[in-house]
DNA sequence: TAATATAGTGCACGTCCGTGCAGCAAGTCA
DNA sequence: TGACTTGCTGCACGGACGTGCACTATATTA
């Protein structure tokens, strides 16, 4: 569907925008590539927004939206890894080409209003891939539903656990079979603070 | 310096900036506030740039492009999660006087430039706390020290495994009992992308 | 061999959009 | 009371920029 050269244009208006703020123009592109027609620019464009990678706000200036085959803008010239594909399986090209969105932390995990994050102490929920020094990344919330994993205060000792509630008890369970499940009665001083929405880990260093 | 009405239209800047891909036209932001001419409007784009909210490429249309006083882009405002501390011990409160720093993707994984994401698939690395799912920072790099994390070419099949090398040979590790180690041998066709600098995750939903 | 797709050139037209200049009303300061 | 600042209006100018139409040259396909 598209070629290559369509490919290099759409990567030039994802780095244009990037970079500067704002989209080209259909004449900025047109110099990149050494077309000195507008027309020779519009053809691919046509193309790329047939395509989907485009969108167009027509006649308007600098009316480019490079978006993501889903939709979302994927030049927002915001914070992002650009992200290149699936590993383990295929091959990803270290191009522009291949690129597939953005590892944005707003579209990972959402909106940081509400949201607050922690560093993780302590091995007690390893199996769900929740490792010491990790960053838990939580929405602020005082429910939960059952076999999420929250943050809670018991007897003035924040944790992060599985939550599963019991009659007349809840029970807040270890990704560890090292720790056994704190039962939680009624008497107890227990507070959900949050809900884990994410994690993050830095590798090496 | 700056009065209400101007911080109100640097805020329109950013936000129609992130919602359309570009920034607005002089006379787009007039319609907004109902300011009629457009000399009403460059009244306050001159005080934004001068208290270096804003940098102007001059005489180019839609040359708005909001900055941080420092210089960076911000038209998406910068990103974080406050990071209020540990878990699993002491008292974590959720107010602004707990308030550790700032879960900002750029502090924790470091400088954009040279670096990638890629969703992780399969569970060969499990034990390392990366599942199926989960996104890979990369660092992109051809050459990694012993132990490190990293993403490979092998034969075509890109892989995220332990990197150890041999003698005449490089031995790719998984985080997983039920996989054998890969052995690269000096014919094969072989390749380091990078080395994972850390991993994201979304949990629940 | 004719039809069609690809990849453009070249130009005119009209609108979009930033700029410059002139002016004005309300408030404030001296 | 007169100068000055703030926060605009109004307009004309010119260049930036998207659009439409006509035309061309080279492959590819039927």
């Amino acid at each position: 569907m598209l070629n290559d050269r369509a490919h290099e244009i759409l990567g030039f208006i994802r780095r244009f925008a990037r970079e500067h703020g704002f989209p080209p123009t259909i004449r900025e592109i047109g110099v990149e590539f050494g077309i000195s027609s507008t027309n020779g620019v519009r053809f691919y464009l046509k193309m790329l927004e047939k395509a989907g990678y485009l969108k167009r706000c027509g006649k308007i200036s600098r009316g480019l939206v490079p978006v993501t085959p889903g939709g979302a803008v994927s030049s927002a010239p915001s914070f992002g890894y650009p992200l290149l594909g699936t590993v383990a399986a295929g091959q990803p090209i270290l191009a522009e080409e291949s690129f597939d969105g953005s590892l944005d932390p707003r579209d990972v995990f959402g909106d940081p209003r509400g949201m607050f994050a922690l560093r993780v102490r302590g091995d007690s929920m390893i199996e769900a891939g929740i490792f010491e020094g990790d960053y838990v990344v939580v929405r602020q919330q005082e429910a939960a539903s059952a076999g999420e994993i929250i943050v809670a205060l018991v007897e003035d000792d924040a944790t992060v656990k599985y939550f599963h509630p019991r009659r007349g008890s809840i029970e807040l369970v270890a990704a560890n079979p090292k720790y056994q499940p704190i039962v939680v009665s009624s008497g107890m001083n227990f507070r959900i603070l949050g809900v884990v929405r994410g994690v993050m880990r830095t590798v090496g260093r």
